[in-house]
RNA sequence: GCGCCGGUAGCUCAGUGGAUAGAGCAGUAGCCUUCUAAGCUAUUGGUCGCAGGUCCGAUUCCUGCCCGGCGCACCA
């Protein structure tokens, strides 16, 4: 509706002041009250037209109101300019029909259609267990990936497991318990115990990587956090099918490369990047940024259209080198990074210590253990990836009131027991197809429709920014109306089936946007509580 | 020194070139003979880090500064 209103504003402007191209918005009101949508084009205009904002707003109001739309019941000019437009009763009510109809289809589009994306997210090393950094990072490319899927989009979710570089034989050595030892911790003596009586580094390593990267990371990205890679794409694998060599001969051959100091250099300077990178270190070793290029390089014959990586703060700096790697390989789509800021934990007011030893919270899923799966997703998903959070572990695990996660889910589990209720008590209502809508006119009925309204918006709109953070707040903005609704207009009403019907139909619809919204963020919508 | 991110209510965070700056928690006052009180209603609380600038209008954009986090390898 955003969109369509926005083509029928400039369609007035057009015909009132023969101006093609108006640069203006069409958002929601701070207030209900101010109607579903407002416009700021008269504000826009007044400079360029010499006229008070008012009176064009007065010009345009009138000549959209002779169109003569059924969607609005009224339209209002309120100073400094706005154009406020109210939805009428009639089109609400379609909303819910439409949502019975399309049931979790609602909300769904095509605008992704034959798009495909790469969208790669955690890639942490197999040299440990994941942290509540790449937890965050995780459940914000989940999430990510959801949103464009119901957009249409075609995804690839992508981990790149780095199993072949200096990092492999850390944890070799970390293993052996040496001097250039880097990691520790109870999984470290465990293989240990395993692969301590071997003596090749390197071996010791690959099979540590490969046991981590099993045992560890899989197991609690898939079964802890629930996300489902499609490609788990290996380093080796991206060396060993020459990936990298061929990257390297084509960013030559582009004569974007020099030599300097015994090393070759790729020019990523000149596509932005404050310094150029080496390519082939003068010991005739690949450097890991090679190594990059030639992932690059794979993504790019893979032919997606997008590509997305999300990176934790501490990695911010190699945006402007992939940046400059992908445009140097010829790829001209979209390339987004989403940066998650570091996450803190903290305890009784204090930060939580990220020491294992101290016995305090340090990975994902040492954390979801603590305060569950739901809890988990909710809290890093609330935050902008922008911000430096701090997790409150003692709210997370308090499981009261105070955790919006059950304050949504409740409205759920609230819903589901008054249509069990309803179906349990009142017989003849079965014929839920022969509802009369135009009966849902009470305003707490109105404004919970309004908010359904906006989710197909919603999920548009992200599918565009990526900031998954406004689902929760999406979801915690429609349970809470409709708790309101739930306190103010009783739903089943024996003396009044029409009306009863009619409530059902919309709580229904309620429970659906909801289950909805919660499965876009991967939290479960439970039947009871 | 350079770069990225943040600085909004007591706390954790949304938000925006425009209409009285919002939510949750905390505080205060009410609401369970009625579909789940994990709920609802009302209410207290803000110099939107500081200083300039652009604009009819800035918390939002620009510049400078202050505070906090992170990053600045021929390491991976």
């Amino acid at each position: 509706m955003k969109k369509q209103l926005a083509e029928i504003i400039k369609k007035a402007v057009l015909e009132l002041f023969d101006l093609e191209q108006a640069d203006f918005a069409v958002e929601y009101p701070k207030d209900e009250k101010f109607g579903d949508y407002a416009a700021n084009v008269a504000m826009v205009l007044a400079k360029k037209l010499g006229k008070s904002p008012i009176e064009i707003a007065e010009a345009i109001k009138l000549q959209v109101t002779s169109y003569k739309l059924q969607t609005f019941e009224k339209i209002e000019v309120v100073a400094p300019g706005y154009i406020n437009f109210y939805l009428s009763e009639k089109y609400l009510q379609d909303v819910v029909v439409e949502i019975q109809d399309k049931k979790e289809k609602f909300g769904e589009s095509e605008i992704g259609k034959g798009v495909k994306i790469n969208n790669e997210f955690i890639s942490a090393n197999p040299t440990g267990p994941l942290t509540v950094g790449n937890g965050r990072g995780g459940f914000c490319g989940d999430a990510i990936s959801r949103v464009l899927r119901k957009t249409g989009f075609e995804v690839v979710n992508e981990y790149y497991i780095n199993d072949a570089g200096g990092q492999v034989l850390k944890l070799g050595h970390s293993v052996l318990k040496d001097e250039e030892a880097a990691y520790t911790g109870e999984y470290i003596d465990e293989l240990n115990k395993k692969y301590g009586e071997l003596t090749d580094v390197k071996e010791i390593g690959q099979l540590a990587a490969k046991e981590v990267l099993e045992n560890i990371i899989k197991k609690v990205v898939v079964e802890k956090m629930q996300i489902s890679f499609d490609v788990w794409m290996s380093e080796k694998k991206i060396q060993d099918e020459n990936f990298v060599e061929r990257s390297i001969e084509i960013l030559k051959e582009k004569k974007l490369t020099y030599e300097s100091e015994g090393a070759l250099w790729l020019k990523t300077t000149k596509f932005g990047d404050d310094k150029d990178r080496v390519l082939i270190k003068s010991d005739g070793q690949k450097s890991y940024f090679a190594g990059d290029c030639g992932y690059m390089l794979n993504k790019i014959e893979r032919n997606f259209s997008r590509l997305i990586m999300g990176l934790g703060a501490d990695h911010h700096g190699y945006i402007s080198r992939l940046r400059a790697v992908a445009k140097a390989l010829g790829f001209e789509g979209d390339f987004r990074f989403v940066i998650s800021q570091l996450v803190r934990i903290m305890k009784d007011g204090k930060e939580a210590r990220m020491s294992k030893r101290a016995g305090n919270v340090v990975n994902v899923d040492e954390l979801i253990d603590a305060v569950g799966s739901d809890v988990t997703r909710f809290f890093f998903l609330m935050y902008s990836p922008d911000t430096h959070m701090s997790f409150d572990l003692g709210l997370a695990e308090e499981k009261s009131q105070k955790n919006p996660v059950f304050y949504v889910q409740y409205a759920h589990a609230r819903i589901c027991s008054v249509v069990r209720k309803a179906q349990d008590s009142i017989t003849k209502i079965q014929d839920t197809n022969n509802v009369d809508l135009s009966l849902l006119k009470d305003e707490k009925e109105l404004s919970l429709i309004r908010e359904l309204n906006k989710f197909p918006e919603l999920v548009e709109e992200l599918s565009q920014s990526y900031e998954v953070h406004k689902l929760p707040y999406f979801a915690i903005k429609l349970a809470d109306k409709f708790h309101s609704f739930y306190n103010a207009c009783k739903v089943i009403d024996e003396e009044n089936l029409e009306l009863t019907k009619a409530r059902l139909n919309l709580i229904t619809a309620v429970k659906i946007v909801l289950a909805e919204t919660l499965d876009l963020i991967g939290v479960s919508a439970p039947e009871k509580m």
